[in-house]
RNA sequence: GCCUUUGUAGCUCAGUCGGUAGAGCAAUGGAUUGAAAAUCCAUGUGUCGUUGGUUCGAUUCCGACCGAAGGCA
């Protein structure tokens, strides 16, 4: 095994929603002659706009983006597929001497790209997981990890039975590949990584700040036509992965004169906070981040310079 | 003004036939390898409205007062 391979460098923004991720981004890359890779896991879907906060029509005709905006809200999305695009988008970036620049808040997403995470190759099967969902219904949870359990001990020490998807989605991997998944974890990172990291991740000092910001956020989206954009997307076909999307689901009750529109409202910025937490939660034991918390800078200016100093510092351009 | 109901965790409410209390939601922390803006796990001290009385002991019984909702005038 050789390192002589050159590393790729890849300049990488993270941090929870209504932080000041695609702003930043857009600078950098106008600044370094970079281009947008997105890694959010809902900003992939046309019509779903406003409610996902996708970099507005100036911002992406400015700079290039990727993985936005490319599916049909009724298309099924994984991980994988994720990372097998995203990857391929880096290295044509990086092909024409541009700084590829990846942005997002789906924390699964980018760990397993910049980790270099490799999934078994597979095709998913439905079939299989729609018996194993039907056995937890009649047998229960517990039934199910019992199964687990004869097939791989060691993964059964890290999940719960009650959360049945990925109990099920590890004895589907053992049932089509004849592996474990305790196998394929270990196995899925035997090839380093090919990137050079710099990782900023913004933040804010004081939770509050944060949750004030996205309250603030969803007037605003409102105010930009959320209601016309969620109407639209409820009349045409929507399911799977984009039905989850945080600012769409909870106006449901609204459209069917079932909740007034205030509850509704207040739902998306619960729903909103609830996520930045978990976002919080993942990206907080990346030890490579270099925080930003953009409560204590007084202007975006100071901001984005010691955002760049950083990048500098990291030697990444 | 009178009658009835009501005042318990940030919110909605249980409950204690008198031995200082518990659910859901929220909040906080955590997990995260093909649905990830999803999914899952963990964490419950609050003058039980205020104030007197009865009692060994009251949030629980009795009285007064204060607040809320409804009814009658």
């Amino acid at each position: 095994m050789s390192n002589e391979k050159k590393l790729i460098p890849l300049v990488v923004i993270v941090g929870p929603t209504a932080s000041g991720k695609t702003k930043l981004a857009v600078d950098i890359a106008k600044k370094f002659n970079g281009e947008i890779v997105s890694a959010d896991s809902m900003q992939i879907y046309k019509y779903m706009s406003i409610g996902t906060a996708k970099p507005t029509i100036e911002e992406m005709s400015s700079v290039p983006h990727y993985m936005i905006d490319f599916l049909e809200p009724n298309e099924k999305f994984s991980v994988a597929k994720y990372v097998s695009m995203a990857k391929q988008h880096i290295a044509d970036i990086h092909s024409r001497n541009k700084l590829p620049i990846l942005v997002g808040g789906t924390g699964l997403y980018i760990n397993s790209l910049i980790d270099n995470i490799e999934f078994a190759q597979m095709q998913e099967n439905t079939p299989i997981r729609d018996e194993l969902y039907k056995i937890a219904e009649e047998k229960g949870n517990d039934y199910l990890f019992d199964m687990l359990k004869e097939i791989d001990e060691d993964i059964c020490k890290e999940l719960h039975p009650n959360n049945l998807g990925r109990v099920i989605r590890a004895i589907e991997v053992y049932k089509l590949t004849g592996k474990n998944m305790s196998w394929h974890k270990e196995h899925s990172k035997m090839t380093p990584s090919e990137y050079k990291l710099c990782m900023i991740g913004l933040t804010a000092s004081d939770r509050q700040k944060l949750y004030d910001r996205i309250n603030n956020r969803v007037s605003i989206m409102v105010e930009n036509g959320l209601l016309d954009e969620a109407k639209n997307l409820f009349s045409s076909v929507y399911s799977g992965t984009a039905k989850q999307a945080i600012g769409y689901k909870e106006l449901k009750g609204y459209f069917e004169n079932e909740e007034k529109l205030e509850d509704c409202l207040e739902k998306i910025r619960m729903g909103s906070r609830r996520y930045a937490k978990r976002q919080l939660t993942w990206f907080r034991k990346d030890e490579r981040i270099n925080w930003i918390q953009f409560d204590l800078f007084s202007n975006y200016k100071e901001i984005f310079d010691f955002a760049c100093e950083t990048l500098v510092k990291n030697n990444i351009i």
